[in-house]
DNA sequence: CGGATGGTTTGATGTAAATCAATGCATTCC
DNA sequence: GGAATGCATTGATTTACATCAAACCATCCG
């Protein structure tokens, strides 16, 4: 990953430069990333107000930060990392229902108590808020609400996507359509990388969302490196050799 | 269900007695209540807008008013009846991702493109919106945008559950929480209806939206009655004689 | 170094739910 | 009335995936 921040107030993450040296005073602790002429949003006379409002917090690994069912004190805006987001049932069953990574909002829930645990999948940097002082923050700035409701209505997609897999997909559709998916996040726009992948989480975490035993993950991956469609490496390492072969699968020709 | 209509712009559905012989022409069109006194986001000026850029719709049942991947150019708000919003993959397998009742706004997606059908369940009656306008309108009424981020909020906790029961819980835990859902769905705050439920689709919609085969459905309704939790009655009437036998089920104590 | 630890892979077996196959039972329509 | 149609139920059989079990293989640490 790039170390350049990117503005999560913008509709569509855009990427800047920052200049060496310059001044850390002007950029908006929110989303790291200098206000003036980049982020609509905030003006420079905002900043001070964001940067009150905003707590920045470092997660390490495997470290919950929200638990399921607990008082939804706070909202956070992940900066950089992956969040696993879960539910569980009474007997330990879990269900991981997404990974959040930059630029996500998490704890949008009207509830008063949040609907899901987060964990640090690696290390993470969130920006933590006040939800008190969310209905303030969006009254002043009406381009961040327009900006959760495109966030939300985009997990809305995801979900309805990710109900399919879990009601309808076979094992091996699961896993093909995962990959591919890994594959269009990690490729940052006119960016190609060769099908190489960096998972970031377990094959547990992997079994977790998408509603499999750690043993199928894994033979599941196994059988398609047999069949020439991906290369299993070291740690977390997966390159994708034929993303032809894995879209006709999560498609659905099992 | 009552013949009284529900204002869509409050964030909860507010129920008020239309007197006898009172004049139409200041409902609006929207949401088919009065504005005056019982809706805060449009005022009597406002009608006439809101109507322009509304067109009332009945679907008769069984009827698909959004195709899964066609061109997104509008925008509903069901008023009356039930809509199941559903996803397919190629060789016909389907998943329905939710059942939309009054008072549910559909086609909020970014996208261009709907990610999903609807169907009418029964006989619906909706609220169309041309998406171009969506824009104006929301920046006209910031209290309705506000109410749309509490619905896709509220949906998205609804696929969080639902990626729970999907991927996780058995047949007869999947049975049970749906119950369960439709019996609090059809309670009308202050209202006790003696676990009688009358659940507009069929086993085959059932079977959809949980992930299971009609046969399993089936079998699990007719193993729930011979433990005394419900009643099967003619059509679609069940009855549930023992919330706190499902209870237990649904939590995961299969 | 060597044992512990945590994740991964592979193999043998079990089972919940799917599939295949009838039958039942309304409603509709000639 | 009775054939046709569209769900729903019930039974017999199959199967994809879970479960149980055993290696395997890094990394960590005393």
């Amino acid at each position: 990953m790039s170390d350049m921040p990117s503005c999560q107030f913008e509709s569509r993450p855009r990427r800047i430069v920052i200049g060496a040296g310059g001044a850390q005073t002007d950029f908006c602790t929110t989303c790291s990333v200098r206000p003036t002429s980049v982020c609509s949003v905030i003006g420079p006379d905002d900043i001070s107000r964001l940067s009150e409002a905003a707590v920045e917090t470092i997660i390490p690994p495997g470290r919950g930060f929200i638990e399921e069912g607990a008082p939804a004190t706070d909202f956070f805006n992940v900066t950089s990392g992956t969040v696993k987001l879960f539910k569980a049932l009474p007997d330990g069953r879990r269900q991981i229902t997404g990974f959040a990574s930059p630029g996500h909002f998490l704890g949008l829930a009207v509830s008063d108590n949040y609907a899901f645990g987060a964990e640090a999948v690696d290390t993470v940097r969130v920006c933590r808020f006040s939800r008190d002082k969310m209905a303030d923050l969006l009254d002043d700035f009406p381009k961040l609400e327009r900006r959760l409701l495109e966030e939300a209505s985009n997990e809305l997609v995801a979900a309805q996507n990710q109900m399919l897999l879990l009601g309808r997909k076979t094992a091996r559709e699961r896993v093909a359509s995962f990959l591919l998916d890994q594959m269009h996040a990690s490729q940052l726009p006119g960016q190609e990388n060769g099908g190489r992948l960096h998972l970031p989480m377990t094959r547990g975490d992997i079994a977790d969302y998408l509603g499999l035993t750690i043993e199928t993950v894994s033979r599941t991956l196994s059988w398609m490196r047999s069949q020439g469609m991906i290369e299993v490496g070291k740690g977390y390492a997966i390159t994708i050799l034929s993303v032809a072969k894995l879209d006709v699968l999560a498609a659905g020709n099992s």
